[in-house]
DNA sequence: CGGCAATGGTTAGAATTGAAACGATACACG
DNA sequence: CGTGTATCGTTTCAATTCTAACCATTGCCG
């Protein structure tokens, strides 16, 4: 067992890093849904998803914006509740249901998009555009190796030792 | 009022996949953590940092780490419980009082670096060494326009404008 | 000194979240 | 058909986390 012991800084390290970035970005951006639409993150991921894709159930929802389906029940919930989304039975399967925005619902939507873009534009200003592409692509291959790992590490092992 | 409305995609939305990149990769260590050692994030950024600097405050940490000071309270009494951590009073000051690892902490701190860095290693792997580099400049770069941000928007306005 | 605001840290209460249990529907298969 | 299993979505429960209130102590200033 080696004991060169290599220290560690919180402050250089990535899931550290990272968890500070994304939590700093989302708060600011979530105060500008906030403040103009009582909307929070999970109710503007809805939209973002209904408002790309028209109509689609709760479950691929879920899916495509990567959160838990009590999560996504909920918000639909709230936006329904608010007239911001509307349900249709699926008279194929009535287990679920169409979900789309409202005419309400696409108002608030078209005037967050550009507000959301705007935020984007202010965040990433002073960005080098050459290295910004760079930073895309690594920020996807992260991604996709984190989603690996992940599967790796959840999966098998968890011998329960100590 | 224009009409070119650039739509937005949610896959591709800054804010979005930093979020879950930060979430995918926090879940994958923190389940190393919590297998073998049943840490906690919050804990783990408290080992770290004393692991690091020796001894501080409460807030100190809570500075240093990016943490609320009820986070850090409770991180706090739950290693101490477990004999991983040890106060001292400060009898200048008794408000506050001195943290710093036990030996067992440490112990367990030895541990848990080594593992993080091999985490790391297996997270950035595939990732071409020049554009790390870049990444960690943008990184770095987009932390501190984040935080700009979020102190504006935050501070000033909320005028409730239509 | 003596009051009073500010500070470090804890505790209480409310909100958010995920896991597990559940109800309803659909589908597979004898 | 009829029974058993899987799936969609909601609800319930427990854990985590934030906001606020709070306690003890310190420092400021008359």
């Amino acid at each position: 067992m080696s004991n060169d012991f290599k220290p560690l800084e919180l402050e250089g390290f990535l899931p550290y890093r990272l968890n500070v970035l994304a939590e700093t970005v989302s708060q600011s951006l979530a105060g500008i849904y906030r403040r103009r639409y009582a909307i929070s993150v999970p109710e503007w991921r809805i939209m973002a998803t209904l408002g790309q894709f028209g109509t689609m159930t709760a479950k691929d929802i879920g899916a495509h914006s990567h959160m838990h389906k009590t999560k996504v029940s909920r918000a639909v919930a709230s936006l329904e509740h608010r007239d911001l989304l509307r349900r249709t039975a699926n008279t194929r399967d009535m287990r679920e249901s169409f979900l789309q925005l409202t005419e309400k619902g696409m108002d608030a939507y078209r005037k967050l998009v550009p507000e959301a873009h705007r935020f984007i534009e202010a965040l990433i200003a002073p960005i080098d555009p050459a290295e910004k592409q760079v930073f895309n692509r690594v920020l996807k291959q992260l991604v996709q190796r984190a989603t690996e790992l992940s599967a790796e590490l959840d999966g098998p092992d968890a011998p329960a030792e100590g």
